[in-house]
DNA sequence: TTAATGTAGTTTATATTATAAACTTGTTTA
DNA sequence: TAAACAAGTTTATAATATAAACTACATTAA
């Protein structure tokens, strides 16, 4: 009746993120912080976690001069959401 | 785009309970702790949390001798609660 | 050219949280 | 009357989220 939800994708900030990289080929480490209104260190962390969840790759490279961090979403990840969003329904439906 | 979710619901197990709470008239402690699968201790303190906040109201009496406790949604516990599933909609659907 | 400001992050520290383990109080059963 | 059970509560611990402080480099202004 109540699946374990997925710890790593059961938090704010790391779930926001989820939800843009589902929907797009990739994303920089600015635009991220821009659409989700993080702080740079706290999406620095969740970033990490999600990678080291292998939810997502995280590419370093630059554009022009400045350092860039692009971020895609993996397979893994993209299953893990469905899954965790299946798992939400069955909380949200529970009293019918 | 991403509002803020409640943390008083986000989290599994008052999430669980309230989504419990939400679809019935009562539930003792007896119940929600079967039909969530928490440990004691933890059902304690997140009705406690739920309590606090004002989400639910908490009744302690008995059936025959054994203790009971009971519990029941509020206005206000019901309105955060479909507030917060609104806001997880936005979450969720922001990968269109 | 160098000082000041801005950009793109990372590392570290703190405060909160969730959770389980241990405990309490009373009840039923052997 | 001792052992096992029921219904919780309190306390301790471990994990988490988050912001603050820091690093490294780039651009702009004087």
């Amino acid at each position: 009746m109540f699946p374990k939800l997925d710890p790593l994708l059961h938090s704010e900030l790391r779930l926001a993120v989820m939800s843009i990289l589902v929907g797009v080929d990739e994303a920089d480490f600015t635009y991220l912080k821009k659409q989700t209104g993080a702080t740079s260190g706290n999406l620095s962390v969740q970033i990490d976690k999600l990678l080291a969840a292998g939810y997502i790759t995280v590419e370093k490279g630059f554009k022009g001069r400045m350092p860039r961090t692009t971020c895609k979403i993996t397979a893994a990840g993209r299953e893990a959401f469905n899954k965790y969003v299946e798992s939400l329904k069955e909380y949200l439906s529970a009293g019918k």
